[in-house]
DNA sequence: TATAATCATAGTATACAAATAGGAATTGAG
DNA sequence: CTCAATTCCTATTTGTATACTATGATTATA
């Protein structure tokens, strides 16, 4: 029951896109730096985050990536299903492949969906900017979004 | 983010135990066939609840297997930190083992908390008397517990 | 044309998950 | 008192996923 490195970067990646926006483009360079985390295991996890649309990308000097909305824009859920697959704590609940024969006699079911939507709950209802938000005005920092 | 087979069939066995209960001891073998989970791997898991308390065994003929309290005395949450371990989406909320560094400045650490007692919150007020009556009054089965 | 960056793909070490296997110790029944 | 059924104990195996590192091609700016 752990989030992996990779679902756990990925936020950090996109808080700090977030939090040093400046509109020009953010090389990981200087993201790796910040977040302590090597430039090719980031470019591994952005590379999904582009595909999805959610960040920019731009080659060459001078390049780097953005968000390409507003952190408004991406809750956490949506950035750790896509790093994470699905957030689901049984694999029966996953879309219909994985249909379980025993579905309609388990006991357990009704147990794991209770929990998914619990889970879902917090990740849907948070946004980068709400975690941005949060941190300002518990520490008295003030990052500029 | 799943629950391993070990905590998800120590939820099943314990519940097989609850429903199956005439007083008797209960070998696995019988739990084995109902549950159609190896004999040998439930010996595995089923020595973890022994160990807690949560269970009784007697070996030998006639021997087996039973709850050593009431259905109601169990909740999810204790059989799956027993068996999972913790059920904290992030290490660095573990104990004082995984201290984080970055704790103090981590954007995220709320977010996890959040994510953490939302889980908490379901498996501690879920036992297996409560799994077992929502099924019955769900499919019209009634088990003798 | 040099440099700084993304983009694409492959490789690797480690740990964990999910069991299986073999046999010793214990108990109850005949 | 022995047999069969069962728990108990410890190892071993197999597969898969995690968490990276490595190499090189491509692209954009100055």
């Amino acid at each position: 029951m752990k989030i992996s490195t990779k679902g756990r970067y990925a936020l950090r990646l996109m808080l700090d896109l977030a939090i040093n926006n400046t509109g020009e483009f953010i090389p990981l360079k200087l993201v790796s730096e910040r977040q302590d985390i090597s430039v090719k295991y980031l470019e591994q996890i952005i590379t999904v985050l582009v595909k999805a649309g959610y960040v920019r990308g731009l080659r060459g000097s001078k390049g780097g990536y953005k968000l390409a909305g507003k952190p408004e824009d991406y809750t956490v859920g949506m950035i750790l299903r896509l790093t994470e697959g699905s957030l689901a704590p049984v694999a029966c609940l996953e879309g219909d492949t994985n249909y379980c024969e025993r579905a309609d006699e388990c006991i357990t079911l009704g147990l794991w969906k209770e929990l998914y939507e619990a889970i879902n709950n917090v990740v849907d209802n948070t946004t980068l900017a709400d975690l941005i938000e949060r941190y300002n005005s518990k520490i008295g920092n003030d990052y500029c979004i």
